[in-house]
DNA sequence: AATGAATGAGCCTTCATTCAT
DNA sequence: GATGAATGAAGGCTCATTCAT
């Protein structure tokens, strides 16, 4: 999964650099609160590189979300196919364990996922485009973990609120990071603080569906 | 529940119908992307007002977020009080309804939680104060109606989870209603789609506190 | 003629010096090549005082060239008034004084001119207005004193290519006001040399109307 | 009079092509509103083509014009020879339809005397040379031709004031031609209307001189 | 208490020019 | 000879804040 990040032709091209300094500013500070001196600067680029590049801060984002996009892709279609090869139960873990490893990690285009989050508050076009190709893929490949794990007794709309239980759980951790950064102390996300939260919601999230089966 | 929303006495005054808006326009654009402009223009007032009451646009960000605060106090304790009075899968219930409308209804200062919700992403002092004020508060009484539902036999720390599993599920609404509405229409969140909802998540997380404890 | 310049009520204020120091500038430079920077010195305001009493540079120009025809406002109506009393003969010298005397004056908004000058290299909506309010006038006017001399005798179209016979006479002292400054020295437009204009122009206009009606 | 437009030599080179871009782009916008990367566009070149060939955007200008110059070269010193060799009346008659066609054809380097009448508003250096170059020898010219209609009876002043009378009825409908199109339709200056504006000002003037010398 | 006018800092963008290849 | 990338200066605009009344 955490494969390369950035792919290697821009890495080092200004182009590139900006992208990736824009996609950490932007992350950081918003659309509107990052300025594109903030990104040259940190890109190591002048400041009028931006409109060299991009055309502009908007244009910019787009770029910086489609890239985004593009570094963290190959990770769901792989995840259909392994999810697959193990029992019901192990993909649940399997799907619990990557999709919150992904939110937490500080590695993979990290900025991506928080870029998304401010998405939610305020939407710009780009939030079409992630629910098209992003959300829609996960929703249907997390319900096919479910109806094997229940057995193919659901509704449609159960395995919906289901899989909604579980993103939520994992979203959780990501949203109030902040929160809970605070209440249990800058460790809190290491990696076997991890394991124990992905062995928690997947156990929790077991022992639900199984409440719904009988 | 929905009670005075607003303290009246500021109601018609300046400095009240500046909170008011500011309210509002903070939740929609957040601190950054809120102008002083926006907001006197909204209370229909001078534009000089916003520093004349308040002495400058942060200031006035805490104001209305503290106002807010305010606004929604009283909750919480009628809560702990009334939870006391239910039987223990009547309080999940209890909370896990008050707690989704809250985040929900276009009622309340329907802003107040949006508010906090950009806090996450970009915390200012006023998270602290939150914390400190609300959520420990919210966390015990979850902690106390799952202890009750669990018989007294999980560790405090399978107790914190759990409780983050049932806030999270509750979240997920709120926080990906962007997509939700894409997703499931503009009427996703009626009267009877919330009411769905609460019963979802109360089942689920019974079902699985009841597998914590076999 | 030459009265009052600008409405006495603007003349002290901010919105008035920026008018004035805009027309000038505008005038020189263009709608392009002025900056706002400019024009707020010569106004004495700061560089922020456009956009807060105009919206905007180009608003501000729009602005400016209404004020600049308020300002030459009145010549017209009078015009046609006092050119009725004249004998025919009378009538085109007068019309061609006012004229002339409007077009080089170096008093009136002398800018307003230059600045419709401008407009014909590179129109803007302003110059539509400018035909609509001002052209218009100014042809039914000079056709009819033509007229009167000529005895009803000419078809509209050779009325029309009179007039702007005559105008163009006028004009090109005005256009080609540079050149002429620089092959007859700083003093080509002195009370007397434009006497002189005067006088030429009009006999030679006469003469030839009088060569169409033989 | 409408011979070899540009000297062949240029026309294909990277440099040719830039002149030629460069002259209808200054012609449009004027130096000020003209950009380079407009320049180079149109010319298929580099947008460092012009630094690298004429060492900057002005001095682009000035070579722009100095071309300009040299294409429509040729015609001056032609015309003093032609205009001898006809009877007077035939002489002014053929000045005014040089002139005027010149002024208004879209062929020609059309844009040549479109940047002339820019320079008016806004002189550079480029008149200087102009009005060495090219007025003075038009002044000659037009002043024999009139001198000769007159048979030798007006002062030189008068000579003057009525070559400037003939000038400014051509310039007028080169100056204002977008009134003049708006007012008469885009096709006011067909072939048919020019010859027209030829006769109506060749006749005009005739008479006009006949006036002085009677 | 309240307001309209005015200000200055900061930002995005344009554009002529330069640099390295 | 020619080019794509990069740069810095400058301009217009937004906006929180201050001032005078």
């Amino acid at each position: 999964m955490a494969r390369k990040i950035t792919p290697s032709a821009e890495h080092d091209s200004t182009r590139g650099r900006l992208l990736q300094a824009a996609g950490e500013v932007f992350a950081e500070r918003g659309l509107r609160g990052a300025t594109i001196e903030m990104i040259c600067r940190k890109a190591g680029a002048n400041i009028a590189a931006v409109n060299y590049h991009f055309g502009g801060k908007e244009n910019l984002y787009y770029e910086t979300i489609k890239w985004g996009r593009k570094c963290c892709a190959g990770m769901e279609e792989l995840q259909a196919e392994e999810l697959a090869k193990l029992t019901p139960r192990q993909a649940l873990r399997r799907f619990v364990a990557d999709y919150l490893r992904t939110l937490l990690s500080p590695r993979n285009p990290a900025w991506y996922f928080r870029l998304i989050s401010r998405e939610m508050a305020e939407p710009t076009p780009a939030l079409d485009r992630f629910i098209r190709e992003v959300i829609h893929t996960r929703r249907l490949c997390l319900a096919g973990v479910i109806e094997r794990i229940a057995g193919g007794k659901l509704s449609a709309r159960r395995l919906e609120l289901i899989g909604s239980s579980i993103v939520g759980q994992c979203l959780f951790y990501n949203h109030c990071q902040t929160i809970v950064l605070r209440l249990r102390g800058k460790s809190a996300y290491e990696q076997t603080d991890v394991d124990e939260l992905v062995e928690h919601i997947t156990a929790f999230s077991l022992a639900a569906i199984k409440g719904f089966t009988t």
